[in-house]
DNA sequence: AGTTTTTTGAGGTGCGTACCTCAAAAACTT
DNA sequence: AAGTTTTTGAGGTACGCACCTCAAAAAACT
């Protein structure tokens, strides 16, 4: 029989009540009382049924995910699992809100997060990039209590509780490795795609790949990153360009967005399947592409995965319980045609 | 507010103890009513509290892991994982028991299985073989109530409710791209090892294996199956024999167990890197086989996920709750060096 | 010593559900 | 119509915990 407050009042020597008052950080205990409580939960290994508890504290855990309001694929697979997750937890006393602000408007942002507080809201999930702005506005809401994690894109010098991403310096590593594995031995090109190389991400995952193809594959020559900006033109024009000035590209890695865009472009110039075509996320599109073979393979996160970590992480903030930090890394999946999952 | 039982009686025109009695199938009640309950239920969107339910139950889902009792790195590894998650669900009101039993004895598991239901257990994840005697012992399972999943090695012609686990012809073609393009173009041979070719998984992966290999890379000559039977000696014997009449083996797929044997006997050969090594399961060994080169890829699949997942899908059936598919399907994990998880 | 302040105890209620009992009502029998 | 069976209702207790009140006890002050 697992042990409840009544064992814990009995092996101590207290009352209830005072049980309660130290295990919810009430006030009016003297500090040797409290430790004798402390030693009798820790002598009957006492863990607090967080069922049960959240079910008199009549407990909705009010979460809200504050992502940008952009219309990428991955942004919509996002917003799918979160809806999944949405509809689960609908057992699990939890009110998920979600809050999506313009991408380019750091002080529109702030003024969300600052909002949150007042609508309840006990935990933030964020995707954001870091500004000094973002940085003050998490400052408050963890010094109102909420729990912050930074979902995806990391926010390392700001006071969030916890990052739920991957780290994607080591994904550009796997891409070089897979992309300069994949060509044939002997000097080739590769032509680097990013949306921007100004996101922290794009530029997380270039420097993992050019340490491993300097380091690794120096027979190979990286072409600096043409920028198109997540628009599809920019991307059909950058690349036809760089196809017309040298023809013997051997791989392509996208950092970023635009596979649809890309694909289309190859094909456009009956390229498609001559180079090794390497993109992160795993979108529809990049399901199709792999599967007809206009991209040999896809770096990914579980999107999935990605969201039910965020909100039991959340939940452990909120409760104060520890986590299993193993079960929250979320890994760098490879996906070739071979091991793609039926779903999502 | 989230509508609770009484509302349903409210919206039903029924007393509490009616709907009560719909709820939880219990007698008495004419199908009239019943199906006055169940819409009114499906009108307000009622959705039952599963934590004050299983408090009110008093339930402690009494769950059975059964597994054979070799001691291979992967059973250790899935051992691990077990504490974890049983220490983990102390907070969530389930015990779960571990039950071994002698690799070669059916009728011993069978022994085992049918003391499970005595025991006071509801669910049980079951590793082994698919005998008669175990289809019987399950159909018997399943007739007094219990939910019973597969874990790791599929029992696809019994009666159990669910399969944990990876689709290993699936892993087996992916084994087989990755070698295939790893290698350099034009001819070389493959040797393929295995424990027995008479384990499902064993026979799964090398036919997904041989597909890719026949269809898509035609120059390679993969090798019929070196058979082990999980003894180091023997690994080292049939290797060493192998690269002996054909030195120019460029890469090695060990379906089963032996890393540490494969690479301490290459090691010894003075080969080690020389092929393209890709082996299934991320165990220590082969962590630190990836990092110092003497394996290129694992694959894998994620043992803390098939525990969780085999924990979360018997509760739902114990729960009669529906559970998210996509979120129980186990992925094919490609691991190199790059994408190597801090932990596990 | 008496007085004030702090600490503790005893007891209660409610969260949403399960499960029980007993009597009343309704639906079938013959 | 009277008896029998089935169905329903009203009410209770319990689960483990949070949170509340009020009085009693203990400790800290004059």
């Amino acid at each position: 029989m697992r042990p409840t407050v009544n064992d814990i009042a009995r092996e101590a020597g207290v009352s209830l009540a005072t049980v309660d008052r130290v295990l919810n950080d009430r006030p009016g205990v003297r500090a040797k009382t409290v430790q004798a409580v402390q030693d009798a939960i820790a002598r009957i290994g006492y863990v607090r049924d967080v069922a049960a508890a959240n079910l008199a504290r009549q407990r909705d855990y009010r979460l809200a995910f504050v992502l940008p309001d952009t219309d990428s694929q991955f942004n919509r697979t996002l917003l799918d699992a979160l809806a999944e997750a949405h509809r689960q937890s609908a057992m699990a006393r939890t009110d998920v809100l979600l809050r999506r602000f313009a991408a380019e408007d750091p002080h529109a942002l702030a003024g969300i997060l600052a909002a949150l507080p007042g609508a309840g809201v006990v935990g933030v999930a964020l995707m954001a990039p870091e500004t000094p702005v973002i940085r003050d506005a998490i400052r408050n809401l963890r010094q109102k209590g909420l729990a912050v994690v930074a979902l995806v894109s990391d926010l390392p010098n700001t006071e969030r509780d916890h990052f739920v991403g991957i780290d994607n310096r080591a994904a550009g590593r796997a891409a070089a490795v897979l992309i300069g594995r994949f060509l044939r031995p002997g000097p080739s090109r590769v032509m680097v795609l990013s949306d921007s190389m100004l996101l922290r991400e794009s530029i997380e995952r270039r420097l993992g790949f050019d340490e491993v193809m300097q380091g690794r594959f120096p027979q190979i020559e990286v072409l600096p990153s043409l920028e198109t900006h997540g628009q599809a033109a920019v991307l059909h024009r950058v690349v036809t360009d760089c196809l017309a000035h040298s023809p013997d590209i051997g791989g392509i890695y996208i950092l970023g967005t635009g596979q649809r865009a890309l694909t289309t472009t190859l094909q456009h110039l009956g390229l498609t399947g001559r180079s090794v075509v390497l993109g992160h996320e795993l979108t529809p599109h990049a399901r199709a592409a792999l599967l007809s073979g206009a991209m040999d393979v896809v770096i990914t996160q579980n999107v999935g995965h990605l969201v039910r970590s965020a909100l039991r992480v959340l939940r452990a903030k909120i409760d104060r319980v520890p986590f299993d930090l193993s079960q929250e890394q979320i890994r760098i999946e490879i996906v070739i045609r071979e091991n793609l999952p039926d779903s999502l």
